[in-house]
DNA sequence: GTTGGGCAAAGGAAG
DNA sequence: TTTGCCCAAC
């Protein structure tokens, strides 16, 4: 390796470093993926460190993967694929499957996703008689979700609850946390929570892995919360060994706990830490980069920095101000196709952020019919679905039989008789008597205040879990799963619903058996376990392809850590980022900033920065405000296209009146917008399957819909919406 | 025990 | 707009 030829001197110092604590400071750009990946080769290269003693922990599993591509390429495939590398979460899950016996559940824990969390949640609040209208389950799951980053379990968070809301929610937790326990399942706080604990409580699992583990490469350092920091910190007190990487402007994920002042006091927990200050940037335009730097300067919470490129000005930024979010939508797709037309392979450079996912349904909706290919990352994920995860609810009941949240979803799913009631005898069952719900099952016969339709429905139910499962050890996993739809139904349950997802629904759960098939191809030898665990906390970002020639839409959370020749930020009004929900809270507008930050800094070569007049919501028009963060950016590198916003407009008007200026003011403010796929021009002839003939009189837009006026020959004047008739063009 | 209608609510980002 | 929840009727 000549390391000095292929990084800057501040890289390579990085690179070459090897024992001791140290911190690098990387700025957006600054090719820091570069430098973790050739210091572990480095450790590796010279023999020194063998590979099963680095572990690397990164944002997404995606970018573990990546890593560990790169540094394959350079050690070869037997040295890193020792390397442990993966999510925080991923690490603490590994960890604790191994360990699971010492806190008291088994190795087949189940580990529980958001939606399981909110109904083990509801379901203790209901227990502990506190209702939705007194708290909502949404805060009461973010305060012990806290509690959690802050290592507190139930008893300590009663301790230290002071206000009427933290009282509720202690109340709530201790059940909570109780139910866990007996469903052996943890919630993605505890694979880390319990992870600490697992270290903290066996002194022999600690020195082994502080031993395994003797250098440890943290990513996105800035992010970690308090949980993670000390689990972190468990395992390089020996060595210490630790080498961080990090931008303070580019924390973003506050509302998970993470905490900027890890990353800001790290040399004073390791005074001796080398500090490596990465600032040149290697991926955007003079003009892009500017842009950015003009908006988070005004963040007064920050250290600031000198990043600085060589590259050219390139060309400005383009910023476009809709009518509204479908005509927003419109110029991303025409200029896309734009791209497009110029060169058909460079879709898969261009990529669209907005702040929510629910953005992304307005551009999806134009891509689809422009017949642009895209990709779409996050939102309802293809294992958020409802009918895979009642597959998946099913297999966790085959693997863990404390399960009771997955089992009281799929227990009457199809509907096989067995209602609420029974479920919740069964329940009661199970915990007074400390057994799984199979035996409960089993000892149906024991329910006294059962009708005898009710006990048969449960013994039908029992047979087959029990069948299933006491074949997982033997057959392949994907026969597994085909044998359960074929045991419930589950097919034909939905193929003879009449909702228009429906059909949908059938194919997703066969592609679920071909992703099963897939994985078990990819890791011969996999067990159920392996499988669940694998995708509880795989993300979209996990199969995505880099290379696959589609345009790729995202959260600009999402984005972070990627990097895109022309980026569209669409949705840059001021109740979106800064979103509304964010203004009112301490350091919300710096944190909103960041993430704009984030945003504009993943473009190489061409940003465009969109914002709507207005926006529907729950089906009525708002009117929206353009950005303050707009306000940041100097003009110099901007050019304005579509709506005058009101400002100038206002200048606009009194130049008007002054006769400075009279000739296409008035005309810009009475402008029709024009619709890119506007079916039919006035005039054009048409025919429609009932009413015969006609001419098209009026082409009117209602929110995504057209309605259009047509004279016909024989049946008169008519108004029809093209999202329903059927109009052909003659 | 199941189904369908009516009504209220909708909080954002993600492992 | 969609979704989820409660209650009344099969």
């Amino acid at each position: 390796m000549k390391l000095k030829e292929l990084l800057n001197d501040p890289q390579y110092e990085a690179a070459v470093h090897k024992d001791g604590p140290m911190l690098i400071l990387a700025g957006a750009g600054s090719g820091k993926t570069r430098v973790i990946t050739y210091r572990i080769a480095n450790l590796i290269a010279n023999n020194e460190v063998k590979p099963e003693n680095i572990l690397a922990v990164t944002f997404t599993n995606r970018a573990a993967a990546e890593m560990r591509q790169r540094i394959t390429k350079v050690v070869g495939q037997k040295a890193a694929k020792d390397i442990w590398m993966s999510t925080f979460h991923s690490l603490g899950a590994k960890l604790l499957r191994r360990h699971a016996e010492r806190l008291g559940y088994t190795k087949a824990f189940s580990i529980f996703d958001e939606d399981d969390r909110e109904r083990l949640t509801k379901e203790c609040m209901h227990e502990a008689k506190i209702t939705e209208k007194e708290m909502k389950p949404y805060a009461i799951i973010k305060n012990i979700s806290d509690s959690k980053n802050r290592l507190f379990n139930a008893v300590e968070a009663e301790a230290v609850a002071k206000t009427y809301e933290e009282k509720l929610t202690a109340r709530v937790y201790k059940i909570y946390e109780e139910r866990l326990m007996k469903n052996n399942a943890m919630d993605f706080d505890d694979l880390i929570l319990q992870a600490v604990r697992l270290l903290d409580e066996n002194p022999d699992l600690l020195e082994q892995y502080a031993e395994k583990f003797r250098y440890i490469m943290i990513d996105e350092y800035q992010d970690i919360n308090n949980s993670q920091y000390t689990l972190v910190s468990l395992l390089a007190e020996k060595y210490k060994n630790l080498c961080v990487v990090g931008d303070d402007d580019q924390s973003i994920y506050r509302f998970r706990g993470a905490d900027i002042t890890n990353i800001l006091g790290f040399e004073e927990d390791y005074p001796k830490a080398k500090v490596i200050r990465l600032e040149q940037n290697y991926r955007s335009t003079k003009n892009i980069l500017l842009a950015a730097y003009s908006v988070i300067k005004n963040n007064k919470d920050r250290k600031d920095k000198a990043i600085w490129t060589d590259a050219a000005a390139g060309a400005l930024i383009t910023f476009y101000y809709a009518d509204d979010e479908i005509l927003e939508a419109e110029f991303i797709a025409k200029e896309v196709i734009r791209l497009r037309d110029i060169d058909p392979n460079q879709l898969k450079d261009i990529a669209i952020f907005y702040r929510t996912n629910a953005q992304s349904r307005v551009i999806e909706d134009k891509f689809r019919r422009a017949n642009i290919w895209y990709k779409l990352i996050g939102g309802l994920s293809f294992y958020g679905r409802l009918e895979i995860k009642d597959m998946l609810a099913y297999l966790k009941i085959i693997s863990n039989p404390h399960d009771m949240i997955s089992l009281k979803r799929i227990i009457n799913v199809p509907p096989r008789e067995i209602s609420e009631t029974t479920y919740k005898k069964l329940q009661t069952y199970t915990f007074e008597n400390d057994v799984t719900f199979f035996e409960a099952m089993e000892n149906i016969e024991k329910f006294e205040d059962l009708k005898p339709m009710a006990k048969n429905a449960v013994k039908k139910f029992y047979n087959i879990i029990k069948n299933l499962n006491a074949k997982k050890e033997s057959i392949p996993l994907s026969d597994l799963l085909k044998e359960l739809i074929a045991e419930i139904n589950y097919l034909s349950y939905w193929q003879n619903d009449s909702s228009p997802k429906a059909s949908d629904r059938v194919e997703n759960v066969k592609e679920l058996v071909s992703a099963i098939a897939q994985f078990e191809k990819e890791n011969p030898g996999t067990k159920l376990e392996d499988f669940l665990n694998q995708v509880t906390l795989m993300t979209d970002f996990d199969k995505w392809d880099k290379d696959d020639n589609r345009v790729t839409l995202m959260t600009m959370h999402s984005a972070k850590g990627l990097e895109f020749e022309t980026v569209f930020i669409a949705g840059m009004d001021d109740t979106l980022i800064p979103h509304k929900n964010c203004v009112e809270e301490p350091g919300g507008i710096e944190e909103e900033r960041r993430l704009c930050y984030v945003g504009i800094t993943r473009a190489r070569k061409k940003l465009f920065l969109l914002s709507a007049f207005s926006r529907s919501q729950f089906g009525s028009k708002k009117l929206s405000t353009i950005s303050r963060f707009m306000d940041e950016i100097p003009q110099e590198v901007l050019e304005h296209k579509g709506r005058i916003p009101a400002k100038q407009l206002q200048e606009k008007l009194d130049d008007y009146h002054n006769e400075k200026n009279n000739g296409p003011v008035l005309a810009e403010l009475e402008a029709e917008p024009e619709y890119m796929e506007a079916p039919f021009k006035i005039g054009d002839k048409v025919r429609h399957t009932k009413l015969g003939d006609g001419m098209v009189l009026k082409v009117e837009r209602y929110g995504d819909d057209v309605k259009v006026t047509v004279a016909f020959k024989t049946s008169g004047r008519k108004e029809l919406s093209m999202k329903y008739a059927k109009l052909k063009k003659l």
